[in-house]
RNA sequence: GGGCCUAUAGCUCAGUAGGUUAGAGCGCACCCCUGAUAAGGGUGAGGUCUCUGGUUCGAAUCCAGAUAGGCCCA
């Protein structure tokens, strides 16, 4: 003898190769390989091909930069849901989409080149935007894989596919057919010098010097009020753009505000009455006299003279009218300005467009025909002056609109744009009603997409551009009208189908309509194509056609759509008017909507803040699923906050869980449940009882997922980890994972019950932590796991029969008595009466049904509360000694804590007289000493 | 300016149909452990529920207004 055993390695200490440090930033690609290799999203797709499918249609990014934190939280949160989906007993195939034409992209190409687009080829152009969008495709692609997003990205769409460009022809024939689209005009921002049409994007803001004057439009309507005035009576207008008033049609006033007849030298003028001091101040009017004061209101309708034309200009109202400035009457023109131009259409106003491509003015514009608009202000001016329609003029500086390419200032001025009419069949009341039909969550989101297309003018889906899908419309070059009929409609459909919308652009007139096409109208032979294209939100707006109807795994209408807020002017909107437009239903059975990001203080996300969070860096540094955990932590049906704090909380959570795992998988290491499980009712009390707590967990994180609350998930799984395994049901585990003998019934069963945990945890926490679960997944000896990837399992089933209500109540009132012997240690040991629990014994004192409760239950008390003895006292708590603690939660009971009697066993660590009793095994308590001779 | 939405401890969230001292976890402070160890355990201190007014016997919870912020328009 002599040489002590050491004890220490008799124990069944944990053992795991399941780091403790997650180091993501390099495990995670490592798993995204194994995801490859086995090629997960086929295997899923296989394995679940005849479920009841599930189909989540994605909503396409835009092709253009890196991935942003917007992408990450809309993605990941797509994800989850089809994760889950697929899990829980449904085919859920996912095929991303990138939105590939538009603006931006033939923006930026064009910077890049550094000429006009004039100076070179559409055609070549348009290569050129096809290869930088396919070039973020890919990019965002490795992105969007790279946050563990699983989907079809072999075979994504893309709205530059040859088929999918041809649906929007077949789609703008069904709605052309229906009548529903039709061509009118409308004001867009203008440079006269490029000659062309300019985005909002394209559009930079400068200061400029303008005339400013105040012109008399004389009214000629009777207007009760100052009937009793024989004086000339006028409307005085005020503006800084002299040019635009030969287009003028209207006059609007604000209808709540105060005006007033003015007498001015024997002339009556009509002005907000707040402006009077200022307008006739800075005219230099001394001597006016206020004779009437009236509402805007009261105006509506009465007729002016137009100064430069010969009709007249209608008095309206308009509650933009400014009060701050000018003279509260507002000149309209509503080819000329967007306001103007809404105005026009509610009072069913002409737009007249007498400005020419160049800037010059057409016969339209009278007596000012040819002129430059630049040149036309001087003679405007002299013009009303000589005729005394002008009151005053002086200069103003102002922000104006410049071409971002040539610096000069640009115009509005209204065009011949295409529109889809909301209201000339009955699209707009057709889509209100299959609103009704649609699941919107949360539920006020049906709210604002009612209200939305309620108010919502004509769909203008043209744009003077190149890089798009090209309306199909031909112009007859006898009778100059458009032509569209089903057989054009198909011969440009199958044309892109088979070349692509390029094609359109390449081949003349002449090879794309067959030699024997006549004009329906006038049998006219000779044709021209339509330059305009359709805007992308139309070719958004048809997804759900080109993508859902053409892939034999996808179904329409889709289960689910999954976007921001924000779509609900977008693609929630144009998808359900493609869609009620061609087939009378809408394109989605439910629509999810997820708030915006923004920082910890609730403020936007932007450079100038400071605040912006780079996903691609977190990944780096944190990797994915610490991404991934923050989406799901978040409350996303409002905004979302996000910050270095919030991130780093989001880490220790994250850390927490995996350690949880980490224990887990430490104690299982000699488990094998074919062949160790313990039968249900064999198991421990406490296993019974962890077993029931895992189960409602299950329970609940079920209802959460199905109601997509996934912080619900979040909060119910870490709560689970940190409360009933950590700092209860694990730390009492210890002792009896550690010292009974390896393949003791009483080991078994907590194993039993541990596996069963690990195993669930991993399931349900696979849609969030995606590499995360399948690490720990891996981890599970091959023969053991039903699946080879965690994404592969099915959804665990609740099991009722482990929630025994009974058991649940008793083991809560354990709890409460164990919050109070907790208390009493800490007090124990706040006066170094002891350190570790295990070095206390404690007295309860108790009486009545108490004392019988903790009774039954004496031998299982030592264990909970974790310490060495426990010794138990029919009394009430007044009858306990003074140095008791007296609980105030529990006033039945009084807890007397003492050093715990006997020697402390060197292998468990438990203080008891027993030690030292053995001649063999000095050191060891009673316990150890039969599980250490069964050993040898 | 309009439509929709949000506002509970430092952080993330609960708060059932309005009813006793507003909950959880994290973080924090202090302590213990050193056989989950760049871990684990314990105790404790933090909110009067953005503000104002109203309804009610009684409101974080209903109503109105204000403030701050978000999305979309103008």
């Amino acid at each position: 003898m002599g040489k002590s055993i050491d004890y220490k390695k008799t124990l069944n200490l944990p053992r795991t190769g399941f780091p403790m440090r997650a180091d993501l930033a390099r495990q995670e690609p490592e798993i995204l390989k194994f995801w490859d290799e086995i090629d997960v999203y086929k295997l899923n797709c296989e394995e679940t091909k005849d479920r009841p499918p599930f189909v989540l249609h994605d909503g396409p990014p835009y092709a253009n930069g890196d991935i942003h934190l917007g992408h990450t939280l809309n993605k990941v949160l797509k994800d989850i849901v089809v994760k889950y989906k697929s899990m829980r007993g449904h085919f859920s195939p996912y095929v991303p989409g990138w939105d590939c034409h538009g603006q931006p992209i033939e923006h930026n190409v064009e910077k890049s080149l550094g000429v006009h687009k004039s100076e070179i080829g559409q055609t070549e152009l348009r290569e050129l935007c096809r290869n930088y969008a396919l070039k973020y495709v890919k990019r965002q692609s490795e992105q969007f894989r790279r946050l563990g997003v699983r989907g079809d990205f072999k075979r994504p769409y893309l709205t530059l596919d040859p088929e999918y460009e041809a649906t929007n022809i077949e789609i703008f024939g069904k709605l052309y057919e229906r009548g529903l689209i039709y061509r009118g005009r409308k004001p867009i921002h203008w440079c006269y010098r490029c000659e062309t049409a300019l985005a909002e994007a394209e559009i930079e803001y400068a200061d400029e010097t303008s005339p400013s004057i105040y012109v008399k439009f004389p009214l000629k309507s009777s207007f009760a009020p100052l009937r009793e005035y024989p004086q000339p009576k006028y409307l005085l207008i005020w503006t800084t753009t002299p040019w635009t008033l030969p287009a003028n049609v209207a006059v609007a006033v604000h209808p709540e505000a105060d005006y007033v007849a003015v007498e001015v030298d024997g002339e009556i003028y009509i002005l907000a009455r707040v402006l009077v001091e200022q307008v006739f101040g800075e005219a230099g009017v001394a001597n006016y006299r206020t004779l009437e004061t009236f509402k805007g209101g009261e105006l509506e309708k009465l007729v002016c003279e137009q100064p430069l034309q010969d009709w007249n200009s209608l008095i309206v109202l308009a509650d933009f009218v400014a009060l701050d400035q000018g003279a509260g009457c507002v000149h309209i023109a509503p080819g000329h300005g967007q306001e103007d131009y809404m105005v026009g259409l509610e009072y069913d106003l002409p737009t007249p467009m007498p400005v020419d491509d160049k800037g010059f003015f057409t016969k339209e514009a009278g007596k000012f025909g040819g002129k430059h608009i630049t040149e036309a202000n001087e003679s405007i001016i002299q013009d009303l002056s000589e005729r005394n329609l002008l009151l005053y003029r002086t200069s103003t500086v102002h922000s104006y609109p410049h071409c971002w390419r040539c610096k000069k200032p640009v115009i509005f001025r209204a065009t011949e744009q295409w529109f889809i009419s909301m209201d000339e069949d009955t699209l707009r009341r057709d889509a209100l009603k299959v609103i009704g039909k649609v699941s919107w969550i949360p539920a006020w989101s049906r709210n604002r997409i009612t209200s939305m297309v309620e108010e919502r003018p004509d769909w203008c889906i043209s744009r003077q551009r190149a890089w798009g899908v090209p309306i199909p419309v031909f112009y007859c070059q006898v009778c100059k009208r458009p032509v569209v009929t089903p057989d054009t409609i198909k011969i440009v459909c199958e044309l892109f189908k088979k070349e692509g919308a390029d094609s359109w652009f390449k081949k003349p007139t002449g090879d794309i309509l067959p030699a024997d096409f006549t004009c329906p109208d006038c049998g006219g032979k000779r044709f021209e194509k339509e330059k305009d294209i359709l805007d992308v939100w139309f070719e958004s707006g048809i997804s759900h056609f080109a993508v859902l109807r053409t892939r034999s795994e996808l179904t329409w209408p889709a289960d689910l759509y999954v976007e921001g807020s924000d779509q609900h002017r977008g693609w929630f909107q144009s998808s359900l008017l493609t869609s009620v437009g061609a087939e009378g239903k809408a394109p989605y059975k439910a629509v999810l909507t997820h708030g915006f990001l923004v920082d910890q203080e609730g403020r936007k996300m932007s450079k100038s803040l400071g605040n912006v969070v780079d996903p691609l860096e977190v990944m780096k540094e944190s990797g994915a699923d610490i991404l991934r955990l923050w989406v799901a932590s978040s409350d996303y049906s409002v905004d979302v906050a996000v910050s270095p704090e919030i991130l780093k909380r989001v880490s220790e959570a994250y850390r927490r869980i995996r350690n949880t795992a980490r224990f887990l998988l430490g104690n299982l290491y000699d488990f094998d449940p074919g062949e160790h499980s313990v039968a249900y009712d064999d198991l421990e009390e406490i296993d019974k009882w962890a077993l029931l707590k895992l189960h409602r967990l299950l329970a609940r994180v079920t209802e959460a997922y199905e109601n997509y609350r996934f912080h619900l998930v979040f909060h119910s799984i870490h709560n689970f980890c940190v409360t009933d395994m950590s700092a209860f049901y694990l730390d009492v585990l210890k002792d009896r994972l550690y010292t009974t003998a390896p393949d003791s019934k009483k080991r078994r069963s907590a194993q039993t019950v541990l596996f069963e945990v690990l195993t669930n945890l991993a399931k349900i926490l696979s849609p969030i932590l995606a590499f995360t679960a399948e690490e720990i997944w891996r981890q599970i000896p091959e023969g053991q796991r039903e699946k080879m990837s965690v994404q592969l399992c099915f959804w665990p089933k609740v099991v009722k029969e482990y929630f025994d209500e009974a058991l649940e109540k008793e083991w809560d009132r354990l709890h409460e008595v164990r919050d109070e012997v907790l208390k009493a240690i800490e007090f124990a040991r706040k006066e170094k009466l002891v350190g570790n629990s295990l070095e206390a014994a404690v007295t309860l004192y108790a009486s009545n049904e108490l004392y019988h409760f903790l009774k039954a239950r004496k031998g299982l008390l030592p264990t909970i509360f974790i310490v060495s003895q426990v010794e138990l006292v029919e009394a009430a708590p007044d009858a306990a000694p003074d140095d008791a603690f007296r609980s105030l939660e529990l006033p039945g009971l009084a807890v007397l804590v003492h050093r715990a009697p006997g020697r402390k066993c060197e292998r468990c660590w438990n203080y008891s007289e027993t030690v030292g009793g053995d001649r063999e095994h000095k050191t060891l308590c009673a316990r150890c000493v039969k599980v250490v001779r069964a050993l040898v």
